[in-house]
RNA sequence: GACCCUAUCGUCCAGUGGCCUAGGACACUCCCCUUUCACGGGAGUAACACGGGUUCGAAUCCCGUUAGGGUCGCCA
């Protein structure tokens, strides 16, 4: 079955996805999935000063991260390509010489310019409403340049052919092209076309309210894939911008989105970002990801950490202990690190808290002997021998846990403590143990 | 300046004439849980921009004011 619904992304390769950019790509792509349609990747290139190759890749790249897939466009191919504007010089010179036929252009200093029809122009506009726009005043509203004296193509003239051309049956943009859309409309009249349905989304600014640009924290997607959030945390906070299921539900998996989306539940008002909400939401996306995918995300901050890990199989259960306690993925690192690395830092703040005690030292050898006799390395015993260790001394156990932690890790944060040693084995922690008390405890 | 859009806790959303002494989430504060740090659980602080209408009754409808945003390019 063939959907009739057709919507398209069509951002201009200006070095980096904007955060708005992408969930306008988001609320497109959620729709064309809502509905079995197709959603249509279009790169508006026409500004050839500003264009290259590697802006285009930058936004290829974001989408590819946040998981919005293009049944058309490039690298996937259509019916209905090319699908770089700058490739599409014969469709716009087809269709200019339609208006031209028609009376609908006159040339002004070598540009070209469309006649406006001078009408009232009601744009109906799914998430806005019906509104009139009066275009009969020139002074006010001048004749759109649609061509420059070079040749080139002016935006609003080529997204409305290509609009045509590539048959799209819904416009979902910002809300900054609501105030364009009329002029659009004449376009879509005078060419013969019916227009798309429109449906323009509220912007987002910085949490202040001011205009989001391209150095604001969470402006570019780019920032996101490099600080550590995960792709389905930054779709689903992206998702709650400007548009709610309405039953107050928040944490949303890609496939109950998709599920639920609807551009009638979609707002009007301008939303203001908010990165401790997104951070919140990495946290539990994390939580929730297969371990095995956990592993795969955390891999590329490892190695450019340089934390060598050897192994999955060994890295698999540290990470299963360390990963709650993670916001971002780039933080893993240093949760990680000291398993891997007998050379681990000591934290000077920990060392002094932590071995204040002048029995400390004394007491690790009480408890690396109890370790000694453990029958079998496992959290449960280790737990058993440490609290018998602390029964002798006449001591609690909290009094060892905080010391024991310091001198294995180097510092007073880290997952749960028992399973910590049993991950790091009999022999490591005995000897981290005697190497903490020389070189720790005694330089005291 | 003209035109357009918008206006609920600091922020994101819920609320479409009575269920609102306005609900959820993030952040913040406190408590509980706890071997650290977190997670989790519980509690708390905090909003209908203002002024007029309409109505028996308005956060919800209308008008105005104010504020914020957008458009008015040979940028997209």
């Amino acid at each position: 079955m063939n959907s009739p619904i057709r919507v398209r992304f069509a951002p201009s390769p200006t070095g980096y996805l904007h955060v708005g950019g992408a969930r306008t790509a988001l609320f497109n792509w959620l729709f064309a999935r809502h509905h079995a349609g197709k959603f249509i990747l279009r790169i508006e290139d026409t500004d050839k000063a500003r264009n290259t190759e590697e802006a285009v890749q930058v936004i290829l790249d974001g989408l590819h991260w946040l998981g919005l897939d293009w049944d058309e466009g490039p690298g996937a191919g259509g019916d209905f390509g090319p699908y770089f504007q700058s490739q599409r010089e014969h469709l716009y010179e087809k269709h200019f010489q339609t208006l031209l036929a028609a009376g609908h252009l006159y040339e002004d200093g070598g540009a070209w310019r469309f006649r406006s029809l001078r009408q009232v122009v009601t744009v109906h506009d799914t998430v806005c409403g019906s509104i009139d726009f009066d275009l009969s005043n020139p002074e006010t509203h001048p004749d759109m340049t649609i061509r420059r004296p070079d040749g080139s193509w002016i935006f609003h003239f080529v997204n409305v052919v290509d609009d045509i051309e590539m048959q799209i049956s819904h416009v979902i943009r910002g809300e900054d092209h609501l105030s364009n859309t009329p002029k659009h409309l004449e376009l879509f009249k005078a060419l013969g076309a019916t227009p798309p349905a429109y449906a323009h989304i509220p912007l987002i600014l910085n949490k202040d309210g001011s205009k989001m640009s391209k150095r604001d924290a969470g402006a570019s997607i780019t920032g996101y894939m490099e600080s550590g959030y995960t792709p389905s945390a930054v779709r689903n906070y992206l998702s709650l911008l400007g548009w709610s299921p309405k039953d107050n539900r928040e944490l949303l998996t890609l496939e109950e989105t998709v599920d639920l989306f609807d551009l009638s539940k979609v707002n009007r008002k301008n939303a203001h970002f908010d990165i401790d909400k997104c951070l919140w939401l990495n946290s539990q996306h994390l939580a929730k990801t297969p371990l095995t995918q956990f592993r795969e995300e955390c891999i590329p901050f490892l190695a450019k950490a340089g934390v060598h890990y050897g192994s999955a199989e060994a890295l698999d259960p540290i990470l299963e202990i360390v990963r709650e306690k993670i916001k971002l993925l780039s933080e893993v690192p240093s949760w990680v690190e000291y398993f891997f690395k007998e050379d681990y830092a000591f934290d000077p703040e920990a060392v002094k808290k932590a071995f204040a005690n002048p029995a400390t030292a004394d007491r690790i050898g009480l408890l690396s002997a109890e370790f000694e006799e453990c029958p079998e390395w496992k959290a449960g015993l280790i737990e058993a021998a440490l609290k018998q260790t602390a029964a002798k001394l006449e001591a609690k156990p909290n009094e060892l846990l905080l010391p024991t932690r310091v001198a294995v890790s180097g510092r007073t944060a880290g997952p749960n403590l028992f399973a910590m040693l049993e991950i790091l084995g009999k022999g490591r922690v005995l000897s981290r143990l005697k190497n903490a008390v020389d070189t720790q405890i005694h330089q005291l």
